[in-house]
DNA sequence: ACCTTTGTAAACACAA
DNA sequence: GTTGTGTTTACAAAGG
């Protein structure tokens, strides 16, 4: 069909629509933000500031007690150098405290977990961390305990260095010292515990109230405490390399705090205190019969024992069994080592989970980043490559050329396929200016430039769309759709890194775009003129595109009868889905409200154009004679758009229901290729 | 071969 | 006179 000379209706038109247009034009097609304030509220001061204080009102009462008792049993068998003095006996406050209330697993009960593994995961889980809580209260604990004695010494040193007040005023000064060295480490244990959870080590769970004090070991003295937990950590720090953030390792500087400086338990993780409780306790030499059954032991292998820390060579499985009964019965050490394996384990399915998660969020961004520009959009780009390739021969279908420019993380769902990406023919366009004529190509939709929209603003590659479709974009994504002159400009050089040079050139394309094309309407403003556009008159002019591809026509015709109900269901799908190629799920942002309606109107605009098209003789079309076109544009939903057949086509063969979309994708491609 | 669409270039008109 | 905006015309390429 000819056009008729635009000319008159448009000059004519100065005023023709919209005087309404209310006189601003200030469209700016403003993208939305964002801006998100992420308020993560750390639940574990609470904890920790609670579990203080009941350790330091716990901690004053041991004290006073200790002071009237006095001298009472040290006997705390292993205790290291008790020292020679009477007032010590508060050195062991913590501890002996400690054991009052054993709040952890029974030996019986570990076996149980062991053993019959009763409990899930999960159940597993929760009930180290609470171990782990107690344990880092007993590391705490033993803290006190260090601080306590050195403070008895220094008391005792100034005593006998100095002159010899009265033993009354002895014991007071003791106690004031006792209490404020008392508070001081409170303090300090305060901080330690904050210290902790700002590092992420200690996890306090809000509801969890206030932990005890002293739940620690239970009739397990701290000598053997120490001492298993040297052995077992030892060993694991043998075997594992992993580095400060195993658990194992901050066990043994924790455990051994006796001796380690405070310091170090701060490396120590959560999980790490568990330890404490190594209270399980009464001897059970029972083996763990259970895992010898299986020939391939877990424990066993190349010859050797691999109970972590163990490694004793054992020639056969036999002898591996005997080693493992004898050696590995389930005694304190055993069951120690065993929760720190546990801890490892738990340890490392933390990582894990960091990792995967990292991992996910990796993907995401790279396939958005691939998808984005390029790969999701790829239906067009298949249609640009197409444009693109004449002049280069980068044809392969999806090579739509591409550069790595910034992703848009959009919503993209890690589903969608390998992102395509070559940068190939990408600016080579340079010299031919191509034209994006290929018959698929011709209107872009507002989805589609969505969907590259990234690619372009990055690349000097040049959109596959025609000035038409782009101006027209820009047009309808101005929240006043219309906008002037100037600001189509700034449009393009916005959106399209490649419109940034040869302004002269392709300004006087928009120009002459506007001027000629009917479906833009200039409407006179107060402040000059702005450009609207006519949807009815855009989606006259592209029917023809579509003619090409039968398969295109038939995806039309088959999608028309969806096609209003189709586009939530169609978004939906193809953001979730990330449809074929196409789609994209990358465009998820803004635009993609558009697509459905773009496709809608595309649809009708095919569709009408199609059936009423007496070109349709090519055999493909057939079908959609039988069609009768819906109009789409009577769906209250998105008047305004309407595109390009292609948009139609790459949307129609997303839409789950058809199955054409191989058919009539490959053809473009094909084509262009060649 | 003809027609249409699209892109490009350029001439011209007009207003600020 | 310059510049920006619009309109037209002409031409070429591509595809139907």
């Amino acid at each position: 069909m000819m056009q008729e000379s635009g000319t008159e209706t448009k000059s004519n038109g100065s005023a023709i629509q919209n005087g309404s247009s209310g006189g601003n034009h200030l469209l700016e097609c403003g993208s939305l933000r964002e801006g998100r304030s992420n308020g993560e509220a750390p639940a574990v001061d609470v904890g920790a500031a609670d579990l203080a204080h009941v350790q330091q009102q716990q901690a004053l009462q041991v004290a006073r007690q200790l002071l009237l008792q006095q001298q009472q049993q040290q006997q705390v068998s292993g205790l290291k150098s008790p020292k020679r003095n009477d007032k010590q006996p508060a050195l062991q406050v913590p501890v002996s405290v400690a054991m009052m209330t054993p709040q952890v697993i029974t030996p019986q009960q570990m076996q149980q977990i062991l053993q019959q593994q009763v409990l899930s995961p999960q159940q597993l889980q929760v009930l180290l961390q609470q171990q782990q809580a107690l344990m880092l209260q007993q590391q705490l604990q033993e803290f006190y305990k260090k601080q306590q004695e050195q403070l008895q010494l220094q008391l005792l040193q100034q005593q006998h260095a100095g002159k010899q007040p009265k033993e009354q005023q002895q014991v007071a000064t003791q106690q004031l010292a006792f209490q404020q060295q008392l508070l001081q480490m409170q303090q300090l244990q305060q901080q330690h515990l904050l210290s902790l959870q700002r590092q992420g080590l200690l996890t306090i769970q809000p509801g969890q109230p206030a932990l005890p004090l002293q739940p620690l070991a239970q009739g397990m003295i701290p000598a053997e405490l120490q001492q298993l937990w040297k052995e077992v950590t030892s060993a694991h720090t043998a075997e594992e390399t992993t580095g400060n953030n195993h658990s194992s390792l901050d066990l043994t500087t924790t455990c051994v705090s006796s001796s380690a400086p405070s310091k170090t338990s701060l490396i120590m993780n959560p999980h790490a205190s568990t330890n404490g409780q190594l209270s399980v306790h009464t001897p059970k030499r029972e083996s763990l019969s259970h895992e010898e059954h299986s020939h391939s032991h877990p424990l066993y292998g190349h010859g050797v024992c691999k109970w972590p820390g163990c490694e004793a060579v054992c020639e056969d499985f036999q002898s591996f069994l005997k080693h493992l009964n004898s050696e590995h019965a389930l005694d304190d050490r055993s069951t120690a080592q065993c929760r720190v394996q546990m801890q490892v384990v738990q340890q490392l399915e933390l990582q894990l989970a960091k990792d995967k998660e990292r991992l996910q969020a990796m993907m995401t961004h790279l396939h958005v980043k691939s998808t984005e520009p390029k790969a999701a959009p790829q239906p067009l780009n298949l249609v640009s490559s197409v444009t693109l390739s004449k002049s280069a021969s980068e044809a392969s279908p999806q090579s739509l050329p591409h550069t790595p420019t910034t992703p848009t993380a959009p919503i993209t769902p890690v589903t969608q396929g390998p992102s395509v990406i070559t940068t190939t023919s990408m600016h080579t366009v340079g010299p031919i200016r191509r034209r994006y004529s290929d018959k698929y190509n011709v209107p872009i939709s507002s989805a589609d430039i969505a969907q590259n929209q990234e690619f372009y603003k990055n690349a000097e590659v040049r959109p596959p769309f025609t000035y038409a479709s782009l101006i027209r974009q820009a047009i309808l994504e101005s929240p006043e759709k219309q906008l002037t002159l100037n600001e189509i400009y700034n449009w393009f050089t916005r959106m399209f890194a490649y419109f940034r040079r040869n302004a002269a050139t392709w300004k006087n394309a928009v120009r002459h775009n506007l001027s000629l094309h009917k479906c833009f309407v200039r409407v006179e403003n107060v402040k000059g003129a702005v450009w609207t556009v006519d949807e009815v008159e855009f989606q006259k002019r592209r029917p023809q595109k579509i003619s090409g591809n039968p398969s295109l026509i038939k995806n039309m015709q088959s999608s028309h009868a969806y096609c209003t109900p189709l586009n939530a269901a169609l978004q939906a799908s193809m953001a979730e889905n990330s449809i074929p190629l196409y789609t994209t799920a990358s465009m998820g942002n803004p635009t993609l409200g558009n697509l459905a309606s773009a496709i809608r109107e595309e649809l009708n605009g095919a569709m009408e154009h199609t059936n009423s098209n007496e070109s349709d003789s090519s055999p493909g079309r057939s079908p959609m004679q039988a069609v009768h076109p819906v109009h789409v544009k009577e769906e209250p939903l998105d008047p305004e758009e309407a595109e390009g057949p292609l948009s139609l086509v790459t949307t129609a063969n997303h839409s789950p229901d058809f199955d054409h979309d191989r058919d009539y994708e490959d053809e473009p491609v094909n084509e262009d290729m060649e």
